[in-house]
DNA sequence: GCGAATATACGACCGATTTCGTATAAACCA
DNA sequence: TGGTTTATACGAAATCGGTCGTATATTCGC
């Protein structure tokens, strides 16, 4: 198993990889608590696919005591970083340029958003 | 079956929308060589795929000849908005600008590239 | 004309993902 | 203490995405 598999959630392991990045530590009740709110699913579910994704080494648990603790294995940049390559290779042909000119133009960004972007460019130009 | 289910094509899906999105129209046969010069995949493969892409609407094509000729039926920067929204909302806490900041971080853009984006930063300030 | 090449249609399979029912054990509490 | 609640484990079914084999029809070239 590649490190790349890793770094490649599915969905809804997705959704409760953010829950976990946000919250830190959870219990698969929290995590299904939160899931809970926005769809409808059962509770042997999440804890299925928390099950799976400790197999999978996506998060790790404290199963010390009967309520066993999670949190997430896997690095919230890195797995920013390895989506978005995807997304870059199959939707925007490569180029992350086209992707950050559509990111910019659909979506609203404040002044000081955009300052910071620039700062960003002017440092990349001057290397 | 809603339109947002159009605008979530699978990965071998986009693959394909990106080669009838460049080539404007293309019979299956092309758009299988695209593919095959970059993977190992069956004829009859991308033949289904592109079945399957008709039945979803995702493609439309003309069938009067025996060669059918195909052409995208979702819209390219529709799709790539849809699919980046969501990915913000997803991954991003919602904030573009963090998405930009991972993209412009982690891939390189030419100065070229640089420029473009600096002009329509500029462009957004001035709005 | 006829065999080879090329086209679509279609069904089946495989692995992965998702969902949930049920079993079982521990903890809680009236 | 005994019933209810709450936890994990586990297996099985449903679905989906991707792959390909095979059947069949059409067209091409000698």
């Amino acid at each position: 198993m590649t490190i790349a598999k890793y770094l490649k959630p599915t969905e809804s392991e997705l959704e409760i990889l953010q829950i976990l990045w946000t919250k830190g530590t959870a219990t698969v009740r929290e995590v299904h608590e939160e899931l809970a709110a926005t769809k409808d699913v059962g509770y042997t579910t999440t804890l299925k696919l928390m099950q799976i994704m400790h197999e999978k080494g996506l998060v790790k648990r404290d199963d010390s005591m009967r309520t066993h603790i999670y949190q997430a294995a896997v690095n919230k940049e890195k797995t920013q970083k390895h989506l978005l390559g995807k997304m870059i290779d199959n939707l925007f042909g490569g180029s992350p340029t086209q992707l950050v000119i559509q990111a910019l133009g659909e979506h609203k960004a404040s002044a000081e958003e955009i300052e910071k972007i620039q700062a960003l460019l002017n440092q990349m130009k001057t290397k």
